[in-house]
DNA sequence: TATTGTTATACTCTATAACTATA
DNA sequence: TATAGTTATAGAGTATAACAATA
């Protein structure tokens, strides 16, 4: 007789959804980000917003939050966070006093290379099985479903 | 002159990174299934509910759970709300008595046909551009994501 | 009038710890 | 001692509406 395994139930139709999968592997690997950035704090969004910041040093927070797909209410706090731990320098826009314009730290900088760095063994650990043309594949295949956002 | 376009930022190391994909192409996703599923009530975790006991009448909620990754804890509200919507029938197991065997009322099963039925609109709209074969490639991709889970 | 940032608020998903009743 | 379900609670992401200041 073989061992007793306790399998896990059919999860039925579900498992030909893409939104399903999407769903799952999402909560893996933001899971595992979590983990690996730990110490640092940093959260996903917030990696995402330190990583806009410092490709476009002076832009605004509607901007990041566009390009970012994050609602302007919800940057406010994101960006408040950032600006307390001393990674995010802001100030009123010189060409619209409505606006600020954002720019990293020198704290800033090192705290988003330090993060990057861990990101990258994070990635390599929870998506070690898939070699560098499927990530692409991956990504390629992802950007089209983004392309449909409303 | 061409017409000035708003462009959006760049968002710099990000469009490299899987995990960034995966969450907008996610949200995407969810966003449109919440749309296309507004007037049933059902959201994507009760959808999996749904879908793991209509294919295993009878399981009882912990079983639900790990097999989608919920946790126990979590999983009583779900059922709950299942219940109460007369979808699904939560009694007593016949073999442990400190579980419940769940399966679908008459009318669950009603719901997830329509349910079911709209999903697979909503994939079709929100996934248009891919096709069967890049879509099977997506989740085979995705599942050895998912294999990775702690 | 439209836009930037803000506040307030609510909903959902996820996570942990501690409890009970059964096994 | 382990498991099924429960309760309470907390953190995080996302969404909407309304407001003041500025464009």
């Amino acid at each position: 007789m073989a061992d007793e395994v306790e399998r896990e139930a059919d999860v039925g139709v579900l498992s030909a959804l893409v939104g399903y999968h999407l769903r799952r592997a999402t909560n893996v690997v933001a899971a595992d980000f979590a983990r690996s950035l730990s110490e640092t704090g940093v959260r996903q969004v917030l990696f995402g917003v330190l990583s806009v910041v410092e490709r476009n040093p002076g832009i605004n927070q509607g901007s990041v939050g566009r390009s970012l797909g994050i609602q302007r209410a919800n940057m406010v706090a994101l960006v408040n966070e950032l600006v307390e731990r001393g990674l995010v320098d802001r100030r009123v826009s010189a060409e619209d006093r409505r606006a600020f314009a954002l720019s990293l730290t020198d704290e800033g900088k090192c705290a988003y290379a330090d993060c990057l760095a861990r990101i990258r063994a994070h990635e390599d650990s929870v998506l070690g099985d898939l070699d560098t043309r499927e990530r692409k594949r991956l990504i390629a295949l992802l950007s089209r479903i983004e392309a449909k956002e409303s």
